[in-house]
DNA sequence: CAAGGTATGTCAGACTGCTGACATGAGTCA
DNA sequence: TGACTCATGTCAGCAGTCTGACATACCTTG
């Protein structure tokens, strides 16, 4: 087995690392989140519900960065289960507010202990100013992807 | 419809930018591949065989951040397609080199001319020296993210 | 040399998230 | 007011990826 071979042209480039980082991210919420039953997605909705009460089912997916309709799923499983609740009618239109039961709050304490631990270990390496540039070169790279190319 | 609330500790979070940011690339990759009719596990698969030929099933799995029988699904279909090649009988091991066609690097030099753009369009507003500290950033992030946390 | 551990390729089943599509409600403009 | 556009919630079907499992080949270690 060729463990590592010499980086080529791959090895250079910022989009490959950053899916690379992405990836161990990813991975190791994961490791973290399966021992308390939840996912990802899961734990991210939580959270966005946590720091804004009364999001919506689209602004939920967009903040989790899925599909309207996978995060509709999502909800209806976290509804079912009493980690959610939403009210029957929409108040104004069709948005439905999406807010957290004390159950719900409850599950999420543990889970973002657990996921601040990981964010804590990824940063651990760095100074407050690598931190930052950091910051503003992933802000710069979005803003940049954000506008269209054609 | 609360377009941009003010923004809460997620948005101060690197964790959260750098999911942001990889969502981002993704989207963008695969807005310009599926003219192509490419995945970005695809396109991944026949970047890395064009760089490092002979590389294994394993190792291109661990390139494309997929599970090794994912990537074995994509590489039957390349192989039945004509895009790769795999010897029939494993010179060593159970290891089976694989490497592109002509076919498959016809398909490739599109496809890279395409993402290269995303890329350049990403690294667009950020200057030499912004790039080396993301560079670096996201290196650290990756080294600290493998050390397992237990 | 035998035994355990590790890595590989591959098959099968299950699941998550996505695309496509529809009806409905809100804002906009002539 | 009526037509148009846009965003939302939701249903259905599909593609891609994952987990689980198995047989096999290499590499250590006693």
């Amino acid at each position: 087995m060729s463990q590592d071979e010499a980086g080529v042209d791959l090895e250079t480039s910022l989009g490959y690392l950053l899916k690379e980082a992405s990836s161990a991210l990813r991975a190791a919420m994961e490791a973290v989140l399966r021992p308390l039953g939840m996912t990802v997605t899961h734990y991210s909705c939580l959270e966005l519900l946590a720091q804004r009460p009364g999001l919506s089912n689209s602004e939920l997916a967009r903040g989790a960065f899925v599909t309207r309709q996978s995060m509709n799923v999502l909800l209806q499983a976290l509804e079912r289960d009493g980690y959610v609740t939403r009210p029957a009618e929409a108040p104004v239109g069709k948005v439905l507010p999406a807010r957290l039961t004390p159950r719900g709050r409850r599950s999420l304490a543990k889970a973002s202990a657990a996921v601040r631990s990981v964010e804590v270990r990824m940063l651990s390496g760095m100074t407050d100013a690598e931190q930052s540039a950091a910051y503003a070169a992933l802000q710069s790279m979005i803003r940049s992807l954000q506008t269209p190319s054609s």
